[in-house]
DNA sequence: GCAGGGATTTTCT
DNA sequence: GAAAATCCCTGCG
């Protein structure tokens, strides 16, 4: 069909519409180089944040100063803290000035084990990434990369190895909203947490 | 293994 | 002043 490259293809994957980019960001991989060492994990499930009809989208009502990230071009960062504790990771989409989000909701860890284990404070691989604050402190996610490009930065998306296997992707609702609760707008690899 | 509640602060009404 | 895209520990079966 294509003439392009798996990977030219792969990265035209950010300018899709937003539920395309939620499903299709499974399997890349979120790679962070800090000065404590390089941590790598892949993408397992993630939450779709629209711009219309979504009333849980932190951008319903408007741009604010919080949420100002989620009206830059698609493949920037937007960070933000919740529960006055913690923080969230979201790969920005759609248009410029739209205002939509992927929430990456969990990893596999795979690169950078011990040093993921080391932030979180506890041993167990399968409970250092399986949580939207959780993958954030593993990977030593700050603030500081709310609005930067994930392109380029030291916070990079990778797109998924050549040969790596799709697994079987469930859709179903999102998490932890009251608001427009129902619509599936979550995406899972089969196998994950 | 599962249910329940506390921590903690930014943001908007 | 209330709610929030959460996590962890405790208590109980």
């Amino acid at each position: 069909m294509s003439s392009r490259s798996p990977a030219s293809a792969a990265r035209s994957l950010l300018e899709a519409p937003t539920l395309a980019v939620a499903r299709g960001l499974i399997g890349w991989r979120l790679s962070h180089a800090s000065s404590e060492g390089t941590t790598v994990g892949r993408i397992v499930e993630t939450e779709a944040y629209l711009a219309r009809d979504d009333p849980a989208s932190h951008s319903h009502p408007g741009r604010t100063e919080r949420n100002a990230s989620m009206f830059l071009a698609a493949g920037h960062a937007y960070v933000y803290l919740v529960y006055g504790m913690h923080l969230c990771f979201n790969v920005v989409s759609g248009p410029v000035g739209v205002g939509e989000a992927v929430l990456v909701r969990a990893l596999e860890p795979l690169e950078g084990v011990a040093l993921m284990a080391a932030r979180r404070g506890r041993d167990e691989r399968r409970a250092l990434c399986d949580g939207p604050a959780k993958l954030v402190q593993a990977m030593g996610i700050g603030r500081e990369a709310d609005g930067t490009d994930l392109r380029r930065g030291r916070l990079q998306l990778l797109p998924p190895e050549p040969d790596w296997r799709a697994p079987p992707i469930e859709c179903g609702p999102r998490v932890g909203i009251r608001r427009a609760a129902q619509l599936p707008y979550r995406f899972t690899a089969r196998g994950s947490p």
